[in-house]
DNA sequence: CGGAATATTTAGTTTAGTCTAAAAGTTTCA
DNA sequence: TGAAACTTTTAGACTAAACTAAATATTCCG
C-alpha cells in the first residue's frame, strides 16, 4: 500500500511527463509546492520501490508499475469529480480540491461501484478521459462543437478549461454529459448552431460552440 | 484543522463515553489498537487544544468543543455509510472500513450536499441516528417491528447489528430505508406479521420482525 | 574554455505520531 | 495496612515526510 504522499508524487510525475519529455527535480518541486531536496528524497524512495527510473542529476521517469499506479489515482480523481458535478451538483471549479482528497481513499470495490453508479463515464466534466481499471485510456476522438458540419453527431463529454459557467448553463437547460447532439443547421451570418438534443431543438451561440467538447465517431 | 489521528481519538472518546462514565487511558488504547503511552501523549495534546478534560490518572472526558467535533465526524461517517449502502449497493458489513476513510474528508459543503442527495436521512443503515450539522441527535423513538401492535405504523430505519443478510433480503424485495410500514395483522400461531409497505401486502417471519428497526410516532 | 548561474544532492534538523522500557501512581485484598 | 497487581505516565527512540543550509554537478554564455 502506498502513502498519500507517494501517490501525489506519482500523479505529478505522470502529468509532467505528458507535457515535456524530461522531468526534472525542480519541476516536480514546483508542481507539488515542495523544496527540491524533499523531492530528491522521495524519488530515491520511489526508485527503491521500482516505481520510477531515477538517475542523479539526469531526471526521472515513471516505470511501467509506477505509471499504472498513477493512472489508477487519476481514474479515481476523475470519477470522483464526475460524481461531485453530476450527482452532488457541484460547480466545475469547486471539485478539484475535494477530489484530491477523495482520490486517496483505498478500496478497489468502491471505485468499481462508483464507476457503475455513474454509468461508466468515459470523460470527466472537464472532458478529460477516465482511464479504466487497467490504466488504459481510450483514444478519444474529441472535438469542439464548432468543428462539426451540418448533420454530424456527437456525445457531449465536457467543456473547455476555464468555462465553469457554461457547465452551469447546460445544467439549467437540463443538458447532461453523455447527451447526444446532432447539428441540424449552421447559420452562416453569425455562426449560430441549431442542434437537436434529447429530441429538443436548441440554438447555441458561436461562443458556446467554441467551448463545448464532443466525442465524435467518424 | 484537525489531523486524522486527532479525529480518531475524539470519535473513540465519544463512543466510549456513551458506554461508561469513566473513560480510561487503557480503554482508549484498546479501542484504537494503540499503546497506552501513545494515548497519554495524544490526550495531553487534545487537552492543550481544549478538546478534552484530562486529569492525570483520573480519566478523560470530551469538552463541549471536542464533543461537537466528534459528532461531526460521526455525522460524516453515517452519511457516507448510507451513501455506500443506498446508492452504491454495498452490503451492510462492507461499509465500515471505507466510511472510516471517507469520514476524514474535509469539506463542509461536500457533506451538506451529500446529505441533501441522500434525502436528509435521519438514520444510517444500522439504525444509528445521524447528527445534524450542529451535532444535534434527534431523540429517536426506535422500535423493533416485533414490538408493534396491530394497526401501528412506522418508518423503516435499519436492521439490528449483525444482520447484513436481512438488508440484502429487503433490497431484493425492493424495500428501502424510509419506507412506511403498517401492521395489518399478527398471526398468533407462529408470530408472522402481515404488513403493508408501498401499498403491497407482505408477510414477515417472526425472525425478520425481531431484527427490523422502525421509527414510530405514538 | 572557464567562471557564473542554475539545478540537484547531501547532511543535518524538525514535527507528528507511534513505540518500548522503566518509573510512578492507584487499587485490591489478605 | 501494606505488598502485589494493575494502570498510567515519563523518558527516550524511531519513522515518514517535510525543511534549511551547504556542497556538488551541470549548463550557459562571454
Amino acid at each position: 500500500m502506498n502513502s498519500q504522499s507517494e501517490e501525489d508524487y506519482l500523479k505529478a510525475l505522470y502529468h509532467l511527463q505528458m507535457e515535456s519529455n524530461r522531468v526534472t527535480t525542480n519541476s516536480i518541486a514546483d508542481c507539488l509546492k515542495m523544496k527540491p531536496s524533499s523531492v530528491t528524497d522521495m524519488l530515491k524512495k520511489l526508485a527503491e520501490k521500482n516505481y520510477v527510473n531515477y538517475q542523479k542529476y539526469k531526471g526521472t521517469s515513471l516505470s511501467k508499475k509506477g505509471k499504472l499506479v498513477a493512472l489508477q489515482i487519476i481514474r479515481k480523481h476523475r470519477l470522483w469529480e464526475t460524481f461531485l458535478v453530476e450527482k452532488l451538483d457541484f460547480g466545475w471549479g469547486q471539485v478539484h480540491l475535494i477530489a484530491e482528497q477523495l482520490e486517496h481513499i483505498k478500496s478497489e470495490e468502491l471505485i468499481e461501484k462508483l464507476d457503475a453508479f455513474l454509468g461508466n463515464p468515459k470523460y470527466d466534466p472537464h472532458g478529460d478521459p477516465i482511464p479504466n481499471e487497467k490504466g488504459r485510456i481510450e483514444k478519444m476522438n474529441q472535438k469542439l462543437l464548432i468543428e462539426l458540419k451540418q448533420n454530424q453527431k456527437g456525445i457531449i463529454t465536457g467543456v473547455k478549461r476555464g468555462t465553469a459557467s457554461l457547465l452551469s448553463y447546460l445544467d439549467k437547460q437540463n443538458i447532461k454529459l453523455g447527451d447526444a447532439v446532432k447539428v441540424l443547421e449552421i447559420i452562416e451570418f453569425d455562426g449560430t448552431f441549431i442542434v437537436e438534443i434529447n429530441k429538443r431543438k436548441l440554438t447555441f451561440s458561436e461562443k458556446i460552440c467554441q467551448n463545448l467538447l464532443l466525442e465524435t465517431y467518424d
